[in-house]
DNA sequence: TTGAAAGCGCTACCAA
DNA sequence: TTGGTAGCGCTTTCAA
């Protein structure tokens, strides 16, 4: 079928092979004529320009590389809809994915940069301090990191504003008139790996908390399991008091949670509140479907992208870093308390 | 850092550049002193071979195009696992992967092959007849099929011995005692997509409860969400008889159905049995722990990409095609009826 | 055992 | 408005 090269359609069209190689990129005037020769030669061959020579030549691949988290770590099923939005963006914009997975580490980076093989990389699931982010920040190409370490070194991230996502969380307790907030944290792994967003949470909570005058309580780490959720949610409820309102900001820990409470027969949204940091699809896909505040990762990958692609047009000294955040938004579903 | 090419790698070992690179390839007996020289020079600039180039000058890019069922359609969370291990066996092959998601249609099959943008392909997502195909067949290089069309057209599959599942469902029906099984089927979409192991799956469940003695009865297509689950444990139990055994093959469905049956006070292991079938992973995640045959999308992963890797090294001139399928196992957990 | 050199198929410069 | 041509950085043949 294939196996055409821009040699043939110029042949073809009876004009020289750069005519045929600026008809394709449109970095020339050319004639409508001549234009309209070579289109029919390109449509009759069904040429296609080969990607290896056209970045051997140009210098630039349409190619983004996306570390993801997969191995040991990761919220492996939240990672879908970021990965999804990465790729439908980069396809807009005239790019292809270059999928790599973390376990390389920082080897990841330097192969993906050093041989030329993307234009940018898009880095998830950064730590608090990250030993990948030196190597990002030296890397001759640009790195994106979805996520906030403690010190960016300059790299442009995105994130979700965690801190507005605690306070919003303890404002929708607030509302549903509790006078204690309890936190079932986070996960071990997170907490281990040094997340950022546990801390930019954890303190936003406390001050919202303070601020609305309300008790903050913390239950932490949280295993992420049938029988963590258990032990998680006893506790919450022997130190939350008689009307607790439970912040569940683990996404993954939410089913769990909620299917330990009903199981003691303490119903979210008679009994107690609940309100989760997850998708609105994880929130709606439990019963009964949780009051959440949304973790927005399609916005945050688009906002990811917009930002790379920016710097990419933009050829070279664009202002480097700085810090995107994205807002959450809170959704009431069925896990507010309501006044009878 | 980076920027280095064979030339300077050369240049500073003192040797010729051809020489750099059969040190690179091993395409080629070295002397051991020149050896190391170059080795040297390799290590103390970081080199690393252009990517671009040398796909242009040896026509392959150690890389394999992955064609995810993205966008509408989709089991989106069973996707993960897939794809996890189809980069890493990528990997550990040194290939790379490049994300393409199936919105393209055909033309992501040729635009990969047509640009030469990786040197085979892995289609997931197989519809029984998949208009993709006839690009796939006529392709200049390999593909491979996770799922199995009606007709293959010559491409290899590998996919889940579907028939097997259903007979290794069916008898745990007939081992926990039913008389009657009820197969709680698949999504509209899928059925609307034409999956072929819709059809697979119920022709061996009907062969298998017909050959053990069992009632089949079947309720199809189940709405994957919990009214949808609601309404169809409804009408499962309905026609159930009273003590049916009820089989879930869209993985998706399982917890909604599970749910929907505890909601009734229907208990799974105390009253119906429940077989699922989906990965271990998630039928770990019910409440409770939901007897199941496994997907093994890691197996079904892990045997596409080796028999991809045996294509590409016996370069060209294989024997084309084949069904692979591959075993699914049933593992009982706690919602198979035990006598009391 | 090694070097020189001819491409691979494209982009982009220099002329016309 | 177009053609000729010099690379891009590698692999691989042909000579030595």
């Amino acid at each position: 079928m294939a196996g055409f090269t821009s040699r043939d359609v110029a042949r073809l069209a009876g004009v020289s092979q750069s005519t045929v190689s600026y008809v394709m990129s449109g970095r020339r005037p050319i004639s409508a004529d001549t234009r309209k020769r070579v289109q029919a030669a390109i449509d009759q061959l069904t040429y296609q320009p080969n990607a290896g020579a056209r970045a051997l030549a140009s210098q630039r691949t349409q190619v983004v590389g996306l570390v993801v988290p997969f191995g040991p770590a990761g919220d492996t099923t939240a990672l879908l809809p970021f990965i999804e939005t990465i790729a439908s963006c980069a396809r807009d914009n005239d790019y292809d994915v270059l999928l790599v997975t973390a376990d390389e580490g920082t080897a990841a980076l330097t192969r993906l940069a050093g041989r030329s093989l993307c234009d940018a990389i898009v880095l998830m699931n950064i730590a608090a301090a990250d030993t990948r982010l030196p190597v990002a920040a030296a890397s001759r190409i640009p790195v994106i990191l979805i996520g906030i370490p403690d010190d960016p070194l300059g790299l442009p991230c995105v994130d979700l504003d965690y801190p507005e996502a605690a306070r919003l969380s303890v404002a929708e307790a607030a509302a549903a008139g509790h006078d204690r907030v309890v936190v079932l944290g986070w996960s071990a792994e997170e907490v281990a790996r040094g997340a950022n967003y546990v801390g930019r949470f954890e303190r936003a909570a406390v001050e919202a908390a303070a601020a609305a005058g309300l008790e903050h309580l913390a239950v932490s780490p949280v295993e992420v399991s049938r029988e963590g959720a258990r032990a998680a949610v006893a506790e919450a409820l022997r130190i939350g008091g008689p009307r607790p309102a439970l912040l569940v900001p683990a996404s993954s820990a939410v089913p769990w949670v909620v299917q330990a409470l009903t199981e003691r027969g303490v119903v979210p949204g008679r009994d107690v509140t609940v309100v989760a940091l997850c998708t609105d699809a994880a929130a709606m896909a439990t019963v009964p479907p949780v009051t959440n505040v949304s973790t927005e990762p399609r916005d945050v990958s688009a906002r990811a992208m917009q930002t790379l692609f920016r710097l990419l047009e933009r050829d070279r000294e664009t202002p480097p870093g700085g810090v995107e955040l994205v807002a959450p938004r809170l959704t009431r579903r069925e896990t507010t308390l309501t006044p009878p």
